[in-house]
DNA sequence: CCACGATACATAGGAATCCTATGCACCTCA
DNA sequence: TGAGGTGCATAGGATTCCTATGTATCGTGG
């Protein structure tokens, strides 16, 4: 039955992609919390932001966005400017310092994993085609019209 | 440079897994938490097991093995029994209702990530393809070598 | 020009998930 | 029988997340 199998396959899918990150997330040696990590892959990519920006774009709330910004200015890994357009609002900028350490956490979670993929002696192609897919999702679920979960309505 | 593009590979492919994975967690309609799904996912494939066991097993520090015990048991998933075989043990087991909670999880989250699979449009033989290559990962996860990271030792 | 509703961010209080340190009961071995 | 190790529980704390609410600012319509 198709769609006995598709399910199957969609539970496998994350199932073992969840335990692929958490794996490498409690692997590597960097010490950067991968909440901070996540946060700093979002302004790189989105460059210059606001809060309310990269809180949809991570799909978290807005408070919780405020205190990992407040956490990472603290840190020195952005810094906030004010809005030209809106005084109510700022934008989020990586630093120097914030670029150094999302690459290192980088580096380091990859590095966890390569061992991995050599000792599988795995096919570099294979490889890629499985990332090609990932990826393809990844980008697929940022405009999938999901349902709201209906158990979360008031 | 084979190693520039071996870390990419691993890199590209733990960004995408984490983002998938918390994508789908975070749009999946059940009242689970995570942690809890992951505990009593691995009691279902260990059978009755010591709350060291499953600690090592989910790679989490003992105490916090404990607490998600104790809740689970709380809300009626697991039983805990004496371990014949030493006082100081108990064995926790799946109740039939903590199976039935995790099966509803896993169909919840995998309903969530099918439309985006069919809205793909993709060759289901590469998505099973990519799957069995996270899953020979996940495997091979279990009995890697990983030096403990340098920057945690006393 | 002003008032009202909406928006951007901050604070408060709390839940879930994770840690280390430590304590107590039990086990193993010499 | 005692010492060292083990299994689990408790205490205190960090990180990550939430909703509710407050304040300052913006946009729009009358």
């Amino acid at each position: 039955m198709e769609r006995v199998s598709t399910d199957d396959l969609a539970d496998d899918l994350l199932r073992s992609a969840a335990r692929l990150s958490r794996w490498a997330s409690r692997h590597a040696a960097h010490d950067l919390p991968w909440a901070q990590a996540r946060v700093l892959s979002l302004v790189e990519e989105l460059g210059p932001a606001r809060i309310t920006t990269l809180a949809a774009a991570d799909d978290t709330s807005q408070p919780t966005m405020t205190t990992q910004v407040q956490r990472l200015e603290a840190e020195g890994f952005v810094t906030r400017s004010s809005d030209p357009a809106d005084a109510r609002a700022s934008l989020v900028e990586l630093t120097p310092s914030g670029t150094a350490a999302l690459a290192a956490a980088r580096r380091a979670r990859a590095r966890t994993l390569e061992p991995v993929l050599t000792g599988l002696d795995a096919d570099p192609a294979r490889v890629r085609a499985a990332v090609d897919l990932l990826v393809e999702l990844v980008e697929a679920t940022r405009t999938a019209a999901v349902p709201e979960p209906a158990g979360t309505a008031s």
